[in-house]
DNA sequence: ACTAACGGGACAGCCCGTTAGT
DNA sequence: ACTAACGGGCTGTCCCGTTAGT
């Protein structure tokens, strides 16, 4: 045995982070495990220690980032739960966050192509979704629990779909306009 | 086999038609050129008489797509201005446009895919958003041309969110509630 | 008929020359019969309507850059018998014949290519050498019949074999100093 | 499958040795990847592994076939100096060695090719073009060192030149009539 | 635990040849 | 006579997964 158990479990996580960020950047069939073990520094042949196949390290790779943008989340909840809210939309509508696809969030990055992925893939993001958006249900203000989960979805459909067109636009312009647009529809700039 | 010249051109369309919707069904690298072919009806033998590469057909597939699903959205603002918004939002927003992926919305399917190629592609998606919320301001209510542009802008990304996040999630209820919260909070559904 | 028999004959022409020259450039599977056509104006569909196949093309091509390459010998056999040879050797010799490939022999250029070949394109070059050395013989001096054919044939492999290497090799002045070697032990440069 | 990292490296070997007789019979372009592994009695998928790309292994078998054939001249120059020219010279103009084109001489078999790649391969031409004229110039006699280089680049090139020659042509008698008469040129048969 | 070798499958692109059309 | 469309085959390269070795 060349490697401890305790640097076993480091490289594992690092295949998993460097997966969670070149997934979200070329998507999953624009990486190999070859390439993606080289970018963890390892050869592919060990990738089959770690896990059962591609497929299993996507899944893993999604959960990762999906938690790591959550607790992100939280943490501003946390922290300072008056302006959570905006402050959070501000952020996941900055153009930092639509330049940043490998660090940024992975339903926007990834949704399109995990619908058709099967089901271990899905469930990821399934509950990623509703860990979401009950984190944000908790943010908004709303008459009823009903309302504010509803308004906590349409803010969450609108921040994901505001920057899959921001990302998708060939346009500096038209894409900043679109993250503005979304970001002052949230949050009114009262004046 | 050997065709006239009419029939060259409608196996052309056939080509660009059925990769609009492969495309969209399973991503760009989700089909290749022999199969896209052979579902067209051909050999992939005579793909490159067509077409200067498969980054080629991508594009001029969107573009297909595209002007299909924008002149479908004129055709409802033509025919019943006064209903539009509410026709083409609570269209986009339904199970059926969710589980069809292959006729549907090329932004919400293909708009991260796209993101990650070149700009002859990326062209094209610049003009389809552009084009869609030009139309789509047309239909809202608003103080100014901008508020009525922003307002556009906002519906149009909470639609696309809305399929992104409606196609990746594994439950049904979920998936349900999402289009319907974003199709209730653009609609306010008075009672 | 949109092309006069003229025309055609014409035409027929200049793919046989510009095969002649990519042939010797880019070598028999270097390059294509579409590559060809288009170098001679014309699309690739209207080839066997001249050829029965690019083999039989190959064939007409190097008879016809052979017959051009006798003919400039002949020419010089002609014109002054006298330095005959000595024009001929530094002629081919030359830097330029080494640089110039699509014009130059044939059998320095293809010979080795055309030994994998079958009997149609192999006997033009057998018909091609026996011809050069035929006129070779007449132009050096010998003893005897026999031995100014052979002393033909040692000059014509000894400038075949030059110009290979000077080609082959990578370095401007080894390649120089092979041409010059191999010039001077054929015409001695007496002082 | 599998094998010890000495059975590696001999499959390695095997793949360089086959390449560069298949090379030499079939040309560069004569012999695919698929069937090159095939006859070294694996299958394609490994070739990546142990070569870069096609042009890689080309560089690779040609300097295999240039050392083995540079030894063998070494061999022959130390084991019997006296007669070593005409060893290798009867030996290279022999019919034997016309024939057995997956064994001969790579200058003669792929110089011309050669002539049409890069840079990586062509170095390796220039190194055994350097190293056969060197050999050769110990082997023959002369007055001055000019000389004796000389008159070995003279009689190397006319010995590659009557292999190209005979081998392209389709006629058993002027082949051998080609090796005979440069073979008599360079090793007068005093009688 | 990790490496390196290997198998087998796939895929984009190219090539040659044919033929219906003009 | 020439074009353009099409078929089918092939090739270099890449990719995933497995396994013997270390």
């Amino acid at each position: 045995m060349k490697v401890s158990r305790a640097e076993a479990a480091q490289n594992r996580e690092r295949i998993v982070e460097t997966a969670a960020k070149l997934f979200r950047e070329r998507g999953f069939d624009g990486i190999g495990v070859a390439d993606l073990m080289k970018s963890a520094g390892m050869t592919h042949g060990g990738f089959y220690g770690h896990f059962a196949s591609k497929e299993d390290l996507m899944a893993q790779a999604c959960v990762r980032a999906q938690e790591t943008g959550l607790n992100a989340l939280r943490q501003v909840a946390e922290h300072d739960p008056e302006n959570a809210l905006a402050i959070i939309v501000s952020s996941y509508l900055s153009p930092a966050h639509r330049d940043q696809t490998g660090d940024g969030c992975v339903l926007a990055a990834l949704g399109a192509d995990a619908a058709r992925h099967g089901t271990p893939l899905r469930a990821t993001f399934t509950h990623a979704v509703r860990a979401t958006i009950d984190l944000l249900a908790r943010l908004v203000t709303g008459r009823s629990k009903h309302a504010k989960r509803q308004r906590a979805l349409a803010i969450y459909a609108s921040m994901v779909g505001a920057i899959v067109l921001a990302r998708a636009v060939d346009d500096e312009e038209l894409s900043g306009e679109i993250l503005e647009s979304v970001r002052a529809s949230i949050i009114p700039t009262n004046s």
